[in-house]
DNA sequence: GGGCCGAGCCAC
DNA sequence: AAACGTGGCTCGGCCC
């Protein structure tokens, strides 16, 4: 077939699409499912077209039409769905008709599952390309999708281009459906496909923030910003030559404290060298000025990454805030988020008590307790750390008692400070070297602390060493669902070839445990919204944070729906570590804070 | 004036 | 400046 010829018929005609869904679209077990609009936001774009494909046909709908007829078959769960970035069709679907799509198959989280960490060429184009050999002429624009949606009216090329974009989807299919079984991924690919409504409902129902609260906040540390601007200006003032007067309104800075060129050299001019202006640099550097720009710092990236740009982002129709969830945007599984992010809030309640619930709803918030930690007992099997586990241990107070031979009563917050950062530093694959600056101890004493918790929890160690090993030697790392991610080979000719596979190792180490524990809430998200969704609650999960998971829940349901986010983060959890116990910490809320 | 990159820093 | 994994945002500074 040419798929850039592809047989359609356009329907424009009521009966005639009451006709071909009977006769055509009911009898099918799999459909190809588009839609094009004149926008990407689901709150605000028009519905132009939805096209149906079946295998070798396409109808393309015109969605003045009315698509009850549709919604029958789109939201059957018999009926498979082959779509490419489904996120956006659901929400379109969904936003303008109301229409829930069940049962997706899609394109573009098949192909980042395929080729995670190889490439991130999962556009139709390239699919196309990769899986057909056809070029197709992605030129919208040029099609003036913007003219149709005021006439109503559409031309042959762009009927034609909304066909092709279906007919596509069913060779790729194919060919996806036998790498996916070729590389075990059928599991987390049913997660993923599970997920998406879940992630497209998150984006639709955004989340709500007290615009005067953040405002207050925002006056606070723009006043102490400038206060401490003022300081340092004063303090280096006498070390620069004012080439020119400061007049009424003139700006007299001696220098940007924003470029860190300009900083280097102010500290130049103190007599001070350092190789950075970084945080860590700045942190040992003994003079007044050092400690105002820390103070500077923190105040100007609240303030500039979290000040008045996100209360942009407040949307006019629903006055809410729509960040763009990218359900597989880290290589180890995790979430990505952007447009804002909301994954990198400050924690600082000032910030966090400002995200709040509609009048007469609540927050469940719930977090994984220690979830990487256990993640890292389950994979390798220690049985110290498992015991820790299972008797509910502080398991950092206990690793400094074992580290340091003492009982568990006299371990103190520096040596358990101390444990803690092993335990941590080593699901990132850190070495004795790094652990010494941190820790402030010589190269030889972080080696003795290291040794003697390798001597504790002899299985993490080697299971470290071996899935380390194994990401350079087999070129993939695996999570508990099966998840993959693979590494580009390097050259041994290379100069960097040392350096690139000691990376590689140390994300063979972290990736099966971030990206188990980005299985793990996916799953109880799936687990979430399905347990809420069929109209007994008035409840939807909002936002997520790699191992949180927030939901809005009208008042009177919220303790109800405590116990289900609950249950079902557990046993998302008990799923995937059959060794460790995990523990949900979920709380009724008023604000976004745990 | 826009695109790109690195520095720096927020989250988990 | 990097040292320890995964991201995104803002800025300065450079290019065209």
């Amino acid at each position: 077939m040419d798929y850039k010829k592809p047989p359609f018929e356009y329907i424009s005609k009521q009966s005639r699409l009451t006709e071909v869904v009977n006769a055509e679209l009911a009898k099918q077990s799999i459909l190809a499912v588009d839609v094009e609009s004149d926008g990407l936001d689901p709150h605000t774009l028009k519905l132009l077209l939805v096209q149906i494909g079946i295998p070798g046909q396409a109808f393309v709908i015109n969605a003045k039409l009315d698509l009850a007829p549709l919604k029958t078959l789109l939201e059957n769960p018999e009926i498979l769905k082959l779509v490419q970035n489904g996120k956006f069709d659901y929400s379109a679907l969904k936003v303008t008709r109301s229409i829930e799509m069940r049962n997706m198959y899609d394109t573009m989280l098949s192909e980042r599952l395929l080729t995670v960490g190889m490439e991130r060429e999962n556009s139709l184009l390239s699919l196309a390309a990769k899986y057909t050999g056809v070029q197709l002429d992605k030129d919208w624009e040029s099609l003036n999708w913007y003219a149709a949606a005021k006439s109503g009216k559409f031309s042959e090329a762009q009927l034609r281009y909304a066909a092709v974009d279906v007919v596509i989807l069913f060779p790729i299919y194919a060919k996806q459906k036998e790498g996916l079984a070729k590389e075990k991924l059928e599991t987390v690919a049913k997660l993923e496909f599970n997920l998406m409504p879940v992630v497209a409902e998150i984006e639709i129902k955004g989340s709500k923030i007290d615009v005067n609260k953040w405002r207050e906040n925002l006056a606070v540390l723009s006043q102490r910003r400038d206060e401490i601007a003022r300081q340092i200006q004063e303090e280096l003032r006498p070390y620069f030559v004012v080439k020119q007067m400061g007049l009424f309104g003139q700006n007299t800075d001696v220098l940007n404290l924003n470029s860190p060129m300009q900083v280097m050299e102010a500290f130049r001019k103190l007599g001070i060298d350092i190789p950075s202006t970084g945080e860590a640099i700045l942190a040992k550097v003994d003079h007044p000025v050092a400690k105002l720009l820390l103070k500077y710092r923190e105040n100007e990236k609240l303030l500039t990454a979290f000040g008045e740009n996100l209360l942009e982002k407040i949307h006019p129709k629903t006055g809410r805030i729509h960040p763009d969830f990218q359900q597989i945007g880290a290589d180890t599984g995790r979430f990505a988020c952007s447009n804002p992010n909301l994954q990198q809030i400050p924690t600082d309640s000032a910030f966090r008590s400002c995200f709040i619930p509609e009048p007469g709803y609540k927050f469940i918030v719930g977090d994984y307790s220690q979830i990487e930690l256990r993640i890292m007992a389950e994979l390798s099997q220690d049985p110290v750390f498992l015991n820790a586990f299972r008797n509910n241990d502080d398991l950092h107070t206990l690793t400094a008692s074992q580290m340091y031979n003492i009982p568990r009563e006299q371990v103190d917050k520096k040596m358990r400070f101390n444990a803690k950062s092993i335990n941590f530093g080593l699901m990132y694959g850190r070495g004795a070297n790094s652990l010494s600056i941190q820790l402030g101890v010589s190269f030889e004493e972080a080696e003795k602390l290291l040794a003697k918790y390798f001597a504790t929890y002899k299985k993490v160690k080697s299971w470290l060493d071996k899935v380390g090993r194994e990401a350079v030697r087999k070129g993939y790392s695996t999570t508990l669902s099966g998840r993959k991610r693979w590494y580009r080979e390097s050259d041994p000719g290379d100069p960097g070839y040392l350096r690139a596979v000691s990376h590689i190792e140390r994300q063979g180490k972290n990736t099966p445990i971030q990206g188990t524990s980005a299985d793990m809430t996916k799953f109880a998200l799936v687990g979430i919204y399905n347990a809420l969704k069929d109209g007994k609650y008035d409840a939807f999960p909002i936002h997520t944070v790699h191992d949180e998971i927030v939901v809005e829940v009208r008042e009177d349901q919220a303790e109800e729906v405590k116990e289900i986010v609950e249950r079902e983060m557990v046993k998302s959890g008990q799923m995937l570590l059959k060794s460790v116990p995990v523990l949900a910490e979920v709380k009724v809320s008023n604000v976004w804070e745990h």
